[in-house]
DNA sequence: TACAACATACCGACTGGTTGGTATGTTGTA
DNA sequence: TACAACATACCAACCAGTCGGTATGTTGTA
């Protein structure tokens, strides 16, 4: 039992180092100014575990996107704002938390997924596709809260909860790249604070003020 | 004057050359895979010209972002949008003119600048720096109408007209890495409908609705 | 239980093509 | 003649990927 674990563990080890650092690497240089030792170098192993766990540079930072994911996902999904009974306090819990979470450096906060998909559409569709699937499929959770938002409260037409969770990445991928040429979180609090007041007049002030009260 | 008009416009010849072949193959592969061969291969001319016109590739990414700046200025300056009286109405008819422009090829839409200040941040101050200056001058210009736009119709405390230009070009920007990852021009169309509705709101349903009628 | 056959994880020196940059012409013009 | 605007030839460093080898399991079988 403890050898059993002890292998596995370790196999792992090298490969989700790699992941780490390929993470953390991107978000500062980007894909292409990292190279593959230096990738090693911050995991702590040899080019030959590498190429070993990696078919290339590519795979890499493909598999990355995947790490990405997951780890994100975890993230979200252990906050304290998805108790919320409302699905709009869901979404608005989100968005605070997106907001608490952005200090520090910049690159601790951007994404890996818009990061690398920006720079490696045209050059790598295995990055572009598992990236934009990392930014899809984020998505596509938020739009069930906003999904269940909108038929308790309605929305204008053409308002979905995929719509607009897919504006809500887009509005935090955007302020992300201001906070890179500013050097700064600031832009990533100013746009969450557009966001949130443009959700909240669409549920609150367009449509009959319902349960005005529990918004906040 | 034949004469002193041919000199100049052959010595930038090489040099728009390759600041337009920068802003091409950038757009399209990004910054670290475009290669100094690649640049002199589209423009026409040998590496000798280049390094003649530029002290190194990063030098070439900056001036590249100026050029940038130069031209989608001059762009979006002589568009018709600008004829409108009402500051609004200009504001508005800039995300329409935007929404126009963003069809065909994705890299012939999305942005030099936010693509380099993404990728180079961390690796070029001197193209972080000139790419974030051409997207803040940007906003800025539009800052001027949408100043104007809250002096004439009022807006909620902490919205200003740099804030509100600052958060277009974030909403743009993340369009375009939506949009890189679905091959589509359609997350720009979604992401302008948002923004369209939100400062819609912001200046029509929120306040007074002043002149309703001039507000579409 | 013992042992052969095989698999997985990892090491690190090496390579061959690529890349940013340089050194040295050449040409046209003032 | 002087100088700007190129062209040509070349280089040293770098970098993704390779390859032979080792160490440590794992599995099948007698």
């Amino acid at each position: 039992m403890n050898t059993s674990r002890t292998l596995p563990a370790k196999t792992e080890n090298a490969r989700s180092k790699l992941l780490d650092a390929a993470i953390a690497l991107v978000r500062q240089q980007g894909f292409s100014a990292t190279t593959v030792d230096q990738l090693c170098g911050m995991a702590g192993v040899t080019k030959g575990a590498f190429f070993h766990h990696f078919a290339s540079k590519d795979a890499l930072g493909a598999a990355a996107a995947e790490h990405w994911t997951a780890t994100s996902s975890a993230l979200f999904m252990e906050a304290d704002y998805n108790r919320h009974e409302d699905p709009l306090d869901r979404y608005l819990g989100y968005l605070d938390f997106r907001d608490e979470i952005a200090t520090g450096e910049v690159a601790d906060f951007t994404c890996y997924a818009g990061t690398s998909l920006q720079e490696c559409y045209g050059s790598s569709d295995a990055i572009r596709g598992a990236a934009y699937q990392s930014i899809a499929g984020h998505s596509a959770r938020l739009a069930e809260d906003l999904d269940q938002a909108i038929a308790h409260y309605g929305a204008p037409e053409g308002v979905t909860g995929l719509s607009l969770g897919l504006h809500t990445q887009a509005v935090l991928q955007g302020a992300f790249i201001l906070a890179k040429g500013q050097g700064s979180a600031a832009p990533v609090h100013d746009a969450i604070a557009h966001l949130r007041r443009y959700v909240l007049m669409l549920f609150n002030c367009e449509n009959r003020m319902k349960e005005e009260g529990s918004l906040q």
